[in-house]
RNA sequence: GGCCCCGUUGUGUAGUGGCCUAGCACGCCGCCCUCUCAAGGCGGUAGCGCGGGUUCGAAUCCCGUCGGGGCUACCA
């Protein structure tokens, strides 16, 4: 065990998105590695914006992920509450605390004042940004501000000097004093804002690594300057040490917006996604373990994952390589536990009944073997194996996959297969092999063809005689007889 | 515009002064295997943004430059 305490402190707007996935696996990746705390705390303080499903959403996701947190929503620890929303009162005391010792005081401009000033600061080229005009005002100054209705917001006491810190990623990151005016703590209508929230929290949860993304860097030093008035109203004891994580980048060397469908960790889910493999995959997003691995368990990731190694540049998500790392992990996951995860793709597409009978599962079993290392999604399954769980009358086949040859190809298969005395695949493929490549002088491609047509009504399938093993002899030999009238009644001349 | 971050094949990366005529993976192309499709095997394609230094020697260090991205809110 180690102090080492970390947080994942999403705000629960919209769909849980890879970018945010990232970042809760590196931290959790990183408490993990040093017996450390992962804390999971949920930054609602934004009424118009946060909603009770996408908080629902973001703890699934992470139970689903498998990214467990030490303390949290649902499962507490000994600085909760862990949701913001819960913890106003804590908020508008420290504020107060503030106040009194002069880190923080009420503003009184109004937007279109502050516009007009930004405006006015960038046409003269100077930089733009609070000018601290109501740092310091007389009591009628107040009192006449007062009287017009206005409604104060409370900013923050920038110290006037330079931060630099030392970035867990990125080495020295200096920002000078006038790039960083004093800013708004809490709203006009007494609503705290993420600028102070944030850093109270990380300090009342005694948080000693922060590791967020790159988007967050510029609001560092102000969190820097915070934290000195939060020792000082004894609220904070020590800053954590910061760490910013690259970009997530998407198509367009643009950053992964939550819009953008390809960011949606909902998508993956139902596109048959293995919670290993994304976060394998995400793993590899700015991060390596140095010796060419890149096939890994999460346990594995968490004996390898250091900060060290972690990258500074931004990486673009790449769906093949994300799709080619969920291929490897259905082939590397046992029969039995794909038969289990298979089962829910299965019953939505209405290929078994829900829930699956007993006979369902049972010849389930019987093609998993046949498919496992042709999946490379869940949900590439049921278009798959349809064609092994539906009666022969529901084959739909489409007519353009008949050839010229197909009716005498399957009318000597029918012939030869009904004289089959034994039913597996290894006599239907020798019975087949003999009567149509070397009988009827056909290269296995045509010869076959017709038949995995008429058994699986597609072009691609499982290995051929192995379904038709499956699928028993008289649904086999009726399947042909069927397509044998298809391929007959299909006109011949093109 | 200002500030900040970043810069190795198409993508993700290895690489921390000589082991680099730059390795691995995905992708793409070809071949093999083969009842289709996969999987697997073999091979190929393509990269240190650019320019100066430092050094016997630079992808690795320094400077400049160019390019990309982010921030610049009473969002987070």
């Amino acid at each position: 065990m180690s102090d080492i305490r970390v947080r994942f402190c999403p705000s629960p707007t919209g769909n849980p998105h890879v970018g945010m996935i990232r970042t809760a696996l590196f931290n959790w990746a990183f408490a993990r590695h040093v017996g450390g705390t992962f804390v999971f705390r949920i930054e609602d303080t934004d009424a118009a914006r946060d909603s009770q499903d996408s908080y629902d959403a973001l703890v699934e996701s992470m139970r689903w992920l498998g990214l467990d947190w030490d303390e949290g929503p649902e499962v507490g620890g000994g600085y909760g509450p862990y949701r913001q929303s819960e913890r106003m009162g804590i908020y508008a005391d420290v504020v107060e605390k503030l106040l009194e010792s002069g880190f923080a005081y009420r503003c009184y401009c109004s937007a279109t004042e502050l516009d007009a000033k930004r405006e006015l600061a960038t046409a003269e080229k100077r930089t733009p940004g609070y000018d601290g005009s109501c740092r310091v005002l007389s009591k009628e100054q107040v009192e006449a501000f007062v009287a017009q209705g206005r409604e104060p917001v409370i900013r923050y006491r920038m110290p006037g000097i330079d931060f630099t810190w030392k970035d867990l990623i990125r080495g020295d990151v200096t920002f000078q004093a006038e790039h960083v005016p004093d800013f708004v703590l809490v709203r006009a209508n007494g609503d705290p804002l993420y600028t102070l929230v944030n850093p109270v929290d990380d300090a009342m949860m005694r948080i000693t690594h922060v590791l967020r993304g790159e988007d967050l860097l510029s609001s560092t030093p102000r969190q820097l300057a915070l934290f000195e008035g939060l020792k000082v109203i004894g609220v904070a004891k020590e800053t954590p040490a910061y760490g910013h994580l690259p970009y997530v980048m998407g198509e367009g060397n643009k950053k992964l917006s939550k819009r953008d469908p390809e960011s949606s960790l909902a998508m993956y889910r139902s596109s048959g996604y293995l919670p290993e493999a994304l976060l394998n995959y995400l793993a590899l997003l700015g991060w390596s373990m140095g010796n060419d691995v890149e096939f890994f368990s999460p346990h594995e990731l968490t004996q390898a994952f250091t900060l060290e190694r972690v990258n500074p540049n931004p990486a673009r998500f790449d769906l093949k390589k994300c799709t080619s790392i969920n291929g490897d992990w259905i082939r590397h996951i046992s029969e039995s536990d794909l038969c289990q995860r298979l089962i829910p793709f299965l019953e939505s597409a209405a290929v078994t009944s829900t829930p699956i009978s007993a006979g369902e599962r049972e010849r389930l079993a019987l093609v998993i073997p046949l498919i496992q290392e042709r999946l490379d999604t869940l949900a590439a399954a049921p278009e798959l194996i349809t064609f092994l769980f539906i009666p022969a009358a529901q084959l739909s086949i489409d007519p353009d996959l008949w050839t010229p040859e197909s009716a005498q190809v399957l009318g000597l298969a029918g012939k030869v297969l009904a004289e089959l005395e034994f039913w597996n695949a290894g006599e239907i493929q020798g019975a087949l092999r003999e009567s149509l490549v070397e009988g009827l002088t056909l290269k296995p491609k045509l010869a076959f063809g017709p038949v995995r047509t008429a058994i699986c009504g597609r072009k691609i399938s499982p290995p051929l005689f192995e379904s038709m093993e499956i699928l028993g002899k008289q649904e086999s030999l009726l399947r042909i007889e069927n397509a044998t009238a298809q391929a007959l009644a299909r006109p011949l001349s093109e």
